[in-house]
RNA sequence: GCGGAUGUGGCGUAAUUGGUAGCCGCGCCAGACUUAGGAUCUGGUGCCGAAAGGCGUGGGGGUUCGAGUCCCUUCAUCCGCACCA
């Protein structure tokens, strides 16, 4: 055997534990870098070929900055708490703490077999203890602060207490809910509870009532973005609303930083734009209506509020405060019926009325603030509670759903923008003339929206407005599997505990699910309260908790005093290149954003925004294979002769078949059913067919890494993952095309041995050319390095060593750098050559090598000529011909006879260093 | 419906600024060494054509001496959002 994979890999992956290679700390004297993966949940399935692609992506870059001097901070940990544990938990009675360990212990022998350079030391876990301090710790934090919209950062609650006691809240411009005004006199009366009560509205963990995702499969109450038309996520749960008490974080205090903040990061612009879509900023106005015989008002928000003198009604959500208040005795009946139906209605249902118009007149009437025309207010679920202030003025000239609305309900249409002149549905649109409006008429409409909101503030019924979409995200779970809250309640007001008492641990329960009254499992715990007694909390935080600043504890992961020190964070910053899947646009990579923002102006962390740079690996798609049975029979007929009968195709194991080629005998090994399956072979062969699918076990296309390094060895595998395309592209999987990288790798070593497989490079001094093949090649894969195009810095290695081979190189002037450049995407093979060279350090730590620029020019460059634009022949000429020259040699070559047929170019197109085109 | 991305050989892909379309691999074809091996090496391989040559980057149109690359239009696939006022 002339490389011998399997002993040098384990060798090398020995060396670098007993050695500590990748071990790291903060070096003031050299530059930081940070690279990041996206820490795995460990599944009980353990991992196939696709989740490695962004590890191995990352290793190599990191490998790639250390060669290249920088101190490189490369960990990896577990998202330890997950949904999975828990159901197994439920049904088996084993803890859920032994199978996430029992699974990382899988994960973590199925990544030290790919040979990654992570240190170790640095693992996070985060349902450990040690580590989940600092998320409850991080809880009691943003419990403690409020957000200041004037400072427009996170300040301490003690000095909104302050405020409070020396001028009431109604000077305070904060983040909050809806607190009702009171002066400094009246807050110095308020008992304990009832200031507890009004500081509930301010500060950025708080509790409140809300009509919440609830999931009755899963007993639990669901994020926004846990919840796809109407089910739940994960395990595709029925998901309807409720009304609960909840922890809900104030992030929506943050939405514009969050915006803004997209501006300055190397994300993807797709990344960027689903986060401001999520954030969903508009601008516009509120404005008051006031009700005929009532003293209340409608506060509505609108963007366009130039068509005012076009709202001829109002519509309320539902769910909205007013309804009840406002309702007409003789409506009603009518108004209940149609509310209560509403809310019986899952989201899903909601969503899949959309066209059908309904809703309700209450009987009550708004005032034109402009006219002091009556307004009907009509109830209908076309508005949502959830957006804006839950209300609308409608404008069915000028908005589609108002024009349904008015149309079914027959309701006066009144146009006040002039544009598209169809009486046909409402024209959109933000161009055109004011019309119909009164003080607006002959405006633009962008004119008209400015004199529109002055003239409503100036008479103190509206206020210009930014509106987001976003919302605060509910931060109770009703689960077992997940940190507790370090809450207690007294007199049933919450309180955090203090600092010291944390970690607060998870207690054991006798089982794992809820208690026969609904609560949360944690309420089957013994002794759940505090030394004094006080009750603790009973749900556990998300998912999202322990995921959020992981990236932080990294930086200092054993620190017992903090959350991070000051020193390491000021060293580490932040990350500077961050790997993973674009699954997590609008979950992790929010919740992060918003939970560092809030480290940073508490002073924590040192820098705005947690990910500079952030790529998002493209999902490895897998690639089926099929056979195709004969309708009715056990027989089975090749793909290509398939179409002359009635079939049913079938998947079929991937690992059964090569090259689209079925294993015939393994095949009816494979499932007693098909143990007498009969083949129509085409050319002696049954070939199968194939398509691209999800790997997924169910269509038995999963191919594991752990097979293929068995096979080929952890290098081929990095190899050919990055080799497959672009990191950031989806991509099927066909292990068919291993063979090729996994050649190049005994290519590689054969380049360094004799036939007899014995090293035999050389100390003689290299040639011109022999330089030039290397120094290219130094050229073009640093900067497919650079610029993360790993696959065509493969293709470079591959390119770089057939041409060393065809030259019978075998210096160690050119071989050593190669292998220098090589090994941070096959780190084995880098290590044996690199030691076999004479070295005694790792590869690791060598330096990466620089190019000399004379060395990748060439002296002649082979122009290639066209003849309108069409190539017709090739002529080589010295690289510093001049524009002249050139013209001249081509026009006198032989070849350029031809193509004229005597002819006058009516003109030559010469581009030094590139092309000659002829115009005839 | 809105927003974003992607369409190049049989397959995965390449082509830093508008400048030789198909690099590097897989697969396929032919051959060498072998005395059968899923080893290695050599040559060929976009399509049509015997060749000369013609045609070719989803389709149509445009700008340009020159377009995979820029503009317009259209189709297909994938992803995100979706009664957001």
């Amino acid at each position: 055997m002339e490389y011998n994979f399997r002993e040098v890999e384990r060798k090398w992956q020995d060396y670098w534990r007993e050695n500590n290679t990748y071990r790291v700390h903060a070096d003031p004297d050299k530059p930081k870098y940070y690279v990041l993966d996206m820490f795995p949940y460990p599944s009980g399935a353990g991992l196939h070929v696709g989740h490695p692609l962004g590890y191995i992506a990352s290793d190599i870059y990191a490998r790639y900055k250390r060669q290249k001097g920088f101190n490189v901070l490369h960990p990896m940990g577990y998202d330890a708490y997950g949904l999975p544990a828990e159901q197994y938990a439920i049904q088996t009675g084993q803890h859920p703490a032994i199978t996430t360990a029992s699974n990382i212990t899988r994960y973590r022998e199925q990544l030290d077999r790919i040979g990654f350079s992570y240190d170790w030391d640095r693992e996070v876990r985060t349902c450990d203890p040690g580590y989940y301090k600092w998320t409850q710790w991080t809880f009691i934090q943003l419990f403690n602060h409020y957000f200041d919209n004037r400072t427009n950062k996170a300040e301490p609650i003690g000095e909104l207490e302050k405020t409070f006691a020396h001028s009431g809240n109604l000077d305070v411009n904060a983040a909050c809910g809806q607190p009702e005004p009171f002066t400094a006199v009246e807050w110095l009366r308020m008992g304990v509870g009832e200031r507890r009560q009004v500081l509930m509205n301010y500060r950025l963990a708080y509790l409140s009532d809300t009509v919440v995702n609830w999931c009755p499969k899963l007993g639990t109450v669901l994020a926004n973005d846990e919840v796809k038309e109407g089910f739940s996520v994960r395990g595709g749960h029925p998901v309807e609303q409720k009304k609960m008490r909840q922890w809900f974080l104030r992030i929506t205090a943050y939405a514009d930083r969050l915006l803004q903040g997209l501006e300055q990061l190397h994300w993807s612009e797709s990344l960027k734009e689903i986060q401001r879509n999520w954030i969903g900023r508009s601008e516009g106005a509120t404005i008051f209506f006031s009700l005929k015989g009532h003293d209340a008002t409608i506060e509505v928000f609108t963007t366009r509020p130039d068509t005012i003198f076009g709202a001829t009604f109002m519509v309320l959500a539902p769910e909205h405060s007013l309804v009840t208040r406002i309702t007409a005795p003789g409506y009603r009946a009518g108004v209940e019926e149609y509310v209560k139906k509403a809310a019986s209605k899952s989201e899903r249902e909601r969503m899949a009325e959309v066209k059908k118009v309904s809703g309700q007149f209450t009987g009550a009437y708004a005032i034109h603030p402009f006219t002091g025309e009556p307004m009907p207010v009509y109830v209908a679920d076309y508005v949502l509670a959830g957006y804006g202030t839950g209300a609308i003025m409608a404008v069915p000239g000028h908005d589609s759903r108002d024009h349904a609305f008015a149309t079914h309900f027959k309701l006066p249409i009144i146009r006040v923008v002039s544009g598209q002149e169809d009486t046909q549905g409402s024209y959109d649109a933000r161009e055109g003339s004011m019309i119909n409006s009164g003080f607006m008429d002959g405006m633009e409409v962008s004119q008209a929206i400015c004199a529109a909101t002055a003239k409503l503030e100036g008479r103190g019924i509206g206020k210009a407005r930014v509106n987001f979409r976003l919302r605060d995200a509910i931060f109770s779970r009703q689960r077992y599997w997940g940190e507790p809250f370090p809450v207690y309640y007294k007199d049933g007001i919450p309180y955090v505990l203090d600092e010291k008492a944390l970690p607060l641990e998870l207690p054991p329960v006798d089982t794992y699910l809820p208690t026969a009254t609904g609560e949360p499992p944690l309420a089957r715990a013994k002794d759940w309260h505090t030394p004094e007694g006080y009750p603790l909390e009973c749900n556990t935080m998300p998912g999202f908790a322990g995921s959020s600043a992981y990236y932080i504890r990294y930086m200092d992961p054993r620190n017992e005093e903090q959350l991070v020190s000051e020193q390491a964070v000021t060293y580490w910053e932040n990350v500077d290149l961050y790997v993973g899947g674009a699954e997590h646009a609008t979950g992790h990579l929010i919740y992060a954003r918003f939970w560092n923002k809030f480290l940073f102006d508490t002073g924590v962390v040192v820098m705005d925004e947690p990910f500079k740079k952030l790529i998002n690996q493209g999902m490895i798609q897998g690639r089926s294979n099929f056979v195709y049975r004969i309708r009715g029979s056990n027989r089975f007929v090749s793909h290509g002769l398939k179409d002359s009968y009635e079939t049913m195709a079938i998947h079929v194991d991937v690992n059964l078949v090569d090259n689209d080629v079925l294993d015939l005998e393994a095949f009816r090994k494979w499932n007693p059913e098909f143990a007498e399956a009969e083949f129509i072979l085409e050319d002696g062969n049954y070939i199968c067919g194939w398509e691209v699918e999800k790997m997924s076990k169910s269509f038995h296309n999963v191919v594991t890494p752990d097979d293929l390094i068995e096979r080929y060895g952890a290098d081929t595998l990095r190899l050919y993952e990055m080799f497959l395309g672009p990191v950031e592209q989806a991509k099927p999987w066909d292990t068919q095309g291993i063979e090729g990288v996994f050649r190049f790798i005994r290519k590689l070593w054969r380049l360094f041995h004799d036939p007899g497989n014995r090293f035999a490079v050389s100390d003689e001094a290299a040639g011109e050319s022999e330089k030039k093949v290397l120094h290219k090649a130094i050229k073009k894969v640093s900067g497919d390095i650079e610029r993360f195009s790993f696959n065509t810095a493969v293709s470079a290695f591959m390119v770089c060593v057939n041409e060393l081979t065809n030259m019978k190189c075998r210096k160690r002037e050119i071989l050593e750098p190669l292998v220098i450049m090589v090994s941070s995407f096959a780190p084995h093979i880098g290590e044996e050559l690199w030691s076999l060279l004479g070295n005694t350090q790792s590869v690791a730590g060598a330096a990466f090598p620089d190019w000399d620029e004379k060395l990748v020019t060439d002296d002649t460059f082979i122009y290639p000529v066209s003849f309108n634009g069409k190539t017709r022949f090739k002529i080589e000429l010295p690289a510093g011909a001049s524009r002249q020259e050139v013209e001249n040699a081509v026009l006198s070559a032989p070849e350029a006879r031809k193509w004229l047929q005597g002819r006058q170019p009516k003109k030559v197109i010469v581009v030094t260093g590139k092309i000659v085109n002829i115009v005839i």
